[in-house]
DNA sequence: CGTTTTCTTGAATCAACTCAATACGAGTGG
DNA sequence: CCACTCGTATTGAGTTGATTCAAGAAAACG
């Protein structure tokens, strides 16, 4: 499934709010119309939109769903980088080599902004709010890559598992009552966190057991955050989360 | 140790070429001067540069030695995040946040150019040569994050070893006859890719009686990249414990 | 409804860790 | 120069956390 629907006039955009080109006010938005032609772009769950090591020409914003970004290695094992949603973006790196990093599936139904890597890197040059929102971007991706690094060589895989639900359920888009949606299957979690499919599902059932963890269609719940925490490396939440 | 020896001129800096102003021509870097006013200071090996969580008023550049990034956990764990050499960019972060991200550290004897942040927003504002080195060398970090990802995510520690090993010796800057300069312990060397000090001591001895590894006083040296990856991607008990 | 995929759980195995002891090397001071 | 220390590196033995292999259970799908 691959629908295209044409192009879309940045000032009516529903999440403009969450891209990069949230800084920009509405006049100057209508100065850009000429020389920024996005596309509206529709991709079904399981599709990829674009494949490692492809030359880059377009970059990418996530308009609705979920994405997961990953590497897949010579011997057949795949990782996955980053798992990405409303408003962020994606391909861009594509400008530094010309070829896309990384593999992008869809991971739901995904609405997508698609834009060519001229045209933002034009916009880039003639807009001061549009290249402070990239930079800003750039350092908060790396900043949470080297999270992650550091979650991967220093920590065990409960600890992993644990700091990862808690995150997502902060992060992730919030449906009713604090059930928050996880598109990820088992085997994905694992490809994220590095551990094995039974890994993550024995802390996960365990969890059940003892109400820390509540799961029901696609939606998951943490009920007690703090207590989960604390059976997982009898730690503080803002221990789990390395934040001061 | 740190020992400031004042303000540089940057169009008589050795090291400009490797720089986020290697892009630029001898006439413009003139007109920087003023706005631009570096100071190069020494470090001694296991000097801090700065502190994880600072307030961060400056960036820096490596002119000479090799600098660790490190991550502190609350447990007190420490994971190092990169390690840095001449040319390379840290604390740039800062702009983001206003913190610094990690704690940087001398790993031996350092050369480092300090420049506030505030000039370098400024120069990379005025100067879309200064602004495109940095979109690169952000990227360049991003990209080289997320491989360290996928390495600690998807592999062994004999793999993650081997990779690093002939990474190194690749990237870093040569002596002579191949003899590559490593200024890091095995306890570091484990930091980095996630493994204990006696995991890694246990492979490189296996490694060096196997002639595949070589090491004198700080130097190390692969005679035979080739039979080392061989040997790594085979993961048999036997050849790694040296057992049957 | 059956079929297929995903998830769970158990048992056995192994890689990497911890603990512990020894060896090496650099530096210090008698 | 040797004995002493201190930090680092090596090596061994035992333990354990996580994996692999395998078999059921539960969802999801057409």
């Amino acid at each position: 499934m691959l629908q295209q629907s044409g192009s879309h006039s940045c000032q009516s955009c529903q999440v403009r709010h969450l891209s990069i080109l949230s800084r920009m006010s509405t006049e100057r938005l209508g100065q850009i119309a000429q020389d920024f032609n996005p596309s509206v772009i529709t991709f079904g769950g399981q599709d990829t939109i674009y494949y490692q090591g492809d030359s880059a020409r377009y970059a990418y914003t996530v308009r609705s769903g979920f994405v997961k970004l990953l590497s897949i290695l010579p011997n057949g094992r795949t990782h996955i980088v980053r798992v990405l949603h409303t408003g962020d973006l994606l391909g861009f790196e594509g400008i530094v080599g010309g070829k896309y990093a990384h593999t992008a599936m869809a991971l739901t139904k995904v609405d997508v902004c698609r834009f060519a890597l001229s045209e933002l890197m034009a916009l880039k040059q003639n807009y001061a709010e549009v290249d402070g929102m990239l930079t800003q971007r750039w350092i908060q991706s790396l900043t949470k890559a080297e999270d992650m690094l550091v979650e991967l060589g220093a920590k065990k895989t409960g600890e992993r598992l644990g700091a990862f639900l808690v995150r997502w359920c902060e992060s992730a888009p919030k449906g009713i009552e604090g059930w928050v949606p996880l598109p990820l299957s088992r085997a994905e979690v694992g490809e994220l966190l590095g551990m094995t499919v039974e890994t993550v599902s024995r802390a996960l059932s365990e969890w059940k057991r003892q109400g820390l963890f509540q799961e029901r269609g696609g939606f998951i719940r943490l009920p007690d955050v703090e207590r989960l925490c604390a059976t997982v490396c009898n730690i503080s939440r803002s221990e789990v989360l390395n934040v001061g």
